[in-house]
DNA sequence: CAGATCATGTAACTGGTTACATGATTCA
DNA sequence: TGAATCATGTAACCAGTTACATGATCTG
């Protein structure tokens, strides 16, 4: 249980309310902030693996009609687990900027076509911002949480967003600065 | 040849100058902002792929004494394979911040072991910074190249060194803010 | 002569992705 | 009745990691 695996996500989840793994599932496809697709693969047999471990119970609901769930809860192990999880030390962060590799050899193009690609390159961040922020928009904090708990979620679900802004900052300083350059393009 | 693979970064690099394995290998080690390891294998077999689709060229120098290095250069069609994909919308980027996670579920820790956590996060953001700056600080920017690829290249350079010390702001206003709840801890 | 660095490669594994497969329920 | 959503799971694949394996050269 070394490493940002996606047991350790579940578990956190967990530790609000008892969930399935489709609910789990939702969370991760409607987060940014954390960096797992939630494709059914990996959670399914998360959930699997954690029950096994014996960190969390499983219990089936309407087991006749309807499609059946599986509602996963915390037990005491998986509480303390993840308590000693949360403790260490978190990885640092890693940021995959694919733009960095097409800017590595830019001057192979034209100033123009520079600018054409950056240019739509920040306007899907800025798509991509403005879904973010309606999606932040219409999440309520989990109801009859502390004050400390609704921090930390608010917080969480920020970050992406202040990221996602920074960089296009950054992407319509670049412009600016390599627009600047003798023969740097306006048109 | 979709998604930012590897080998999109090797024929950028080999836009520069010809280069080895391990003169690559070496450049994906040292440079924080691209998200390869520059683990052997996964250098050695894009080279050969490279190779092989007529992307580069290969010369082998020095085959009777010491080791053997084999050089690989850009061919006509590598140049515009890599033009083609430059001028490619960039994906957007990606955040792996698996601090997010610790924080998911903190409120299962006291306040004061919640802070440590944290302190001891912003601390490695420092010293992974410092690092940072310091290989920045004594990496020159390739001889004779144009004020526009100069200046490509220390943006590229110093775009985590700014996003590592936006964490560490960030990590530090989110302790203010969490010290200032009610049962927040002073020490 | 020992240890770092140069240099190339392979093997085994992990984590993550997409796509496939199935079936019930709800709602327009 | 047909599409969207709820719900669970599997198969095939891909990218990336660590560790293994080998051997020469350079430096203290």
């Amino acid at each position: 249980m070394t490493g940002v695996d996606i047991a350790f996500a579940i578990l956190a989840f967990l530790a609000a309310e008892p969930l399935s793994g489709y609910d789990l599932k939702k969370r991760f496809v409607e987060s940014e902030s954390l960096p797992w697709s939630g494709n059914n693969n990996q959670v399914y047999r998360a959930l699997v693996d954690l029950h096994r471990a014996g960190l969390a119970s499983v219990e089936v609901q309407n087991p006749h009609e309807g499609p059946s769930r599986k509602v996963y809860a915390l037990t005491e192990a998986g509480r303390a687990a993840l308590r000693a999880r949360i403790r260490e030390e978190p990885e640092l962060p890693s940021y995959r900027l694919p733009v960095l590799v097409h800017l590595l050899a830019a001057d192979l193009l034209p100033p123009a076509e520079v600018d054409a690609m950056l240019g739509a390159y920040g306007e899907s961040l800025r798509l991509k911002r403005l879904a973010l922020e309606e999606l932040q928009r219409r999440a309520r904090p989990p109801e009859g949480a502390s004050d400390r708990r609704n921090l930390l979620w608010r917080r969480i679900a920020e970050r992406p967003l202040a990221l996602i802004a920074a960089e296009e900052r950054w992407v319509r300083e670049l412009r600016r600065e390599l627009a600047s350059l003798p023969g740097g393009e306006p048109a």
